[in-house]
DNA sequence: TAACAAACGTTATATTATAACACTATGATA
DNA sequence: TATCATAGTGTTATAATATAACGTTTGTTA
């Protein structure tokens, strides 16, 4: 239901750079593109990426160990991210896909699991790399 | 096809262990428990653990930097994998579901990506902690 | 204002992964 | 058989990613 939150004064700086960004950016790349504002230590940045990722302001690549905006004004804080990786030019694109994530979040194993979250990542080459 | 694959003695020890395992394996436990078997340095664990991805015999969960062996035999090399993962005890589970994996490998987005590859990972909590 | 929680700054350290180089085994091929 | 390519090995060093722990500061709320 995005709401709109506030946040604090490194949570800010490191959201804005990732928004910033064209494309996934990693925990250090961040740190150091920050340090002119006074930002001089990793916990720093890993505390604020907690916080971003926890609002559902941005996302884990898993696969990447980088970090996006969220594209969706915020995903429901984070319970069902589905995104495209091209393996060549290495673009990350978060997918909207109505069907898509209510399949998914509906999905229930045999096991008797009951899911509250999930991720997807999909790779191949873009347009472009094709 | 599960076509019968012959692997070198590094990448054997490492994927009898990890077939051995319960649950995931991260690379520096496995190294640990390897080094009475003559294994020493970090870059043998992950030269076979390369391969053995490769091969379909191993799956990387991302979310967890760890390690486990596929149940299917050989995931048709690892295309298309999807896990249950436990958010109390972590237990990981390969999930192997014909509609969702078929649902999956069709999908494309409109932006006119071909996707080879897919990895799926759901959350949240098993049986035994709920 | 007192009390508490959240955020901050900092130093140190843990964990995960790769680079680089020399050596060995194997099998194909000319 | 010589030689060549390929895959695997062992080793040292280092890069990249992430967290622990501690004390201070700031912001909220009673
Ligand atoms: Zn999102
Ligand atoms: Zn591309
Ligand atoms: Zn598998
Ligand atoms: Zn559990």
């Amino acid at each position: 239901m995005a709401q709109t939150q506030t946040f604090s004064k490194n949570q800010q700086i490191v959201l804005d750079i990732i928004e910033k960004a064209k494309g996934p950016l990693k925990a250090y790349s961040i740190l150091f593109n920050v340090q002119k504002k006074g930002i001089n230590a990793p916990q720093q940045i890993y505390r604020a990426l907690d916080k971003l990722i926890e609002a559902g302001k941005i996302h884990k690549i898993e696969s990447k160990n980088a970090f996006v905006a969220c594209k969706n004004s915020n995903c429901e804080v984070s319970k069902a991210t589905a995104f495209s990786i091209c393996e060549s030019c290495e673009i990350v694109d978060e997918i909207s896909d109505e069907k898509l994530s209510k399949y998914l979040s509906k999905f229930n194993e045999k096991k008797g699991m009951k899911f509250k979250r999930f991720n997807l990542e999909f790779f191949g080459l873009c347009k472009k790399c094709k």
